[in-house]
RNA sequence: GGAGGGGUACCCAAGUGGCCAAAGGGGGCAGACUGUAAAUCUGUUGCGUGAUCGCUUCGAAGGUUCAAAUCCUUCCCCCUCCA
């Protein structure tokens, strides 16, 4: 089997890493257990936490334990790396429940049967932390003079850092010792800007324990044209499929920009390597081929195989076929008796979120970007008779690729 | 606590009594091109309406004025320097 550190190092997981050379000595000889951190800042996890999912899962699927942690208690303190601004703080009830729908979510990924992965929650020591005792064994080990050289922090002095938030380094160091001693656990894994977050972390179990711990982190995900990891238009891209359709969860990875595809492909998906290689050196037309494999291995691990293949099946309709649309296109329903004068087609475009108000609906079609069963819209007064529609319903299509039905009942 | 600077639309940022629903850039949306990609070009980007009409908006609340993002008062928040 491949040495773990060298896959992860082949599927783009790899920007610095404390001791190479043991590291890898350590994951060839023993099952090692690594753990990622996700704070749970909204109630679903998004594309971009695929990086730490996906680096937990290809770790297990190399032999290792890998330990999800869900920071319900350091969330509370908000990590002030890259940030500008100070985090909202959030409520412990909305914290707590956004850390269960979390947990279930990462299960999707990861194969919790028999302790073959862990799911902490950091809540659970962090919460009752006294804060002298916590000075007195943990504040002690650390220097503010170094702390204050970190990258992390360097950046936020000219911006202003609250106490609450350098103090974030510590609780996350505090994180990994807990997980060293109870389950011992020796990597911690990260994007890069947790790089000072996870050498506070190995240099404090070095201290407390005398024991060499591990850090690992991988480049910091942006697409090709720059753009944050995940975010589209519309908001960040969920894997809860009640904020993003997986309809919509396949055509945000089917969009790939040809460059990231082969990366991505890497990362987020358990293909060979090989096939990895093979699909991101095609060129042109053909790269399409490969955007809709990683969309459907995508979707698939994030919503299974069925409603990966509804998705890619509807994408085919809709847009190879020109048809109309397959079981995956978003609906609205609508009670088609509640509308006996017929609705207007700017208020059914503001009632399905195609639009945000109609105002945009009208400049939508003034600008000709609406389609209506596949007819471009020009009238903008249009009224929409319910009993029309009975059987089929409607097709609406904003611009070019964003697609909606509409079914009256 | 003291002194100074600042809060403008999704973001950055101009605007210091009327010509301001508010320049410019980014971002978004749409059109052309195309491969459901990128780049480029064009249009558009507070809300309501058929509208060159109305309504709401420039940290908050009051006030002055025919007229305020712009002037005055009070309050809230942020930053810098000093302690």
């Amino acid at each position: 089997m491949t040495n773990a550190l060298d896959l992860l190092k082949e599927r783009g997981f790899f920007k610095q890493v404390t001791h190479e050379d043991e590291l890898r000595q350590t994951l060839a000889t023993t099952e090692v257990t690594g753990y990622v951190g996700f704070d749970p800042t909204a109630d679903s996890l998004h594309v971009g936490h695929l990086m730490g999912i996906m680096g937990l899962a290809h770790l297990q699927r190399a032999g290792h334990r890998p330990v999800a942690l869900v920071g319900g208690g350091t969330v509370m303190i908000g990590d002030p790396s890259g940030r500008t601004e100070l985090r909202q703080m959030l409520s412990v009830e909305v914290i707590k429940q956004n850390a269960d729908r979390i947990k279930n979510q990462l299960s999707q990924y990861l194969d919790f049967e028999s302790d073959r992965a862990l799911l902490v929650n950091n809540a659970d020591w962090i919460l009752s932390l006294n804060y002298i005792e916590f000075l007195r064994e943990i504040g002690s080990q650390f220097s503010v003079n170094r702390m204050l050289t970190a990258e992390c922090f360097r950046s936020r002095l000219e911006r202003g850092l609250s106490f609450i938030e350098f103090n974030y380094m510590l609780l996350q160091a505090y994180d990994f010792l807990v997980l060293h001693r109870e389950y011992g656990c020796t990597l911690q894994m990260g994007g890069d800007d947790q790089w000072s977050n996870i050498l506070a972390g190995t240099d404090l179990i070095r201290r407390l324990e005398g024991k060499e711990a591990f850090g690992l982190t991988w480049p910091l995900l942006t697409t090709a044209s720059g753009k944050k990891m995940g975010k589209t238009e519309a908001g960040a891209v969920w894997l809860d499929p009640a904020k993003t359709t997986p309809f919509d969860f396949y055509q945000y990875w089917r969009n790939t920009h040809d460059d990231d595809v082969g990366r991505f492909l890497a990362c987020f998906t358990f293909l060979p390597m090989d096939e990895v290689r093979r699909l991101g050196a095609l060129r042109d037309r053909e790269i399409n081929e490969a955007k809709k494999i990683l969309a459907f291995e995508v979707t698939k691990l994030a919503h299974g195989e069925e409603e990966a293949r509804k998705a890619q099946e509807t994408a085919e309709r809709l847009f190879a076929d020109g048809g109309q649309g397959g079981a995956a296109v978003p609906v609205t329903k609508l009670e088609g008796a509640a509308y006996p004068e017929g609705i207007s087609l700017l208020d059914l475009l503001v009632q399905t979120g195609l639009v945000s108000s109609k105002k945009e609906g009208r400049r939508l079609i003034d600008q000709g970007g609406l389609q209506l069963d596949q007819k471009p819209v020009t009238e903008v007064g249009m009224v929409i008779q319910p009993q029309d529609y009975q059987e089929s319903g409607l097709l609406l299509q904003k611009g070019k690729k964003v697609f909606h039905k509409v079914e009256f009942n």
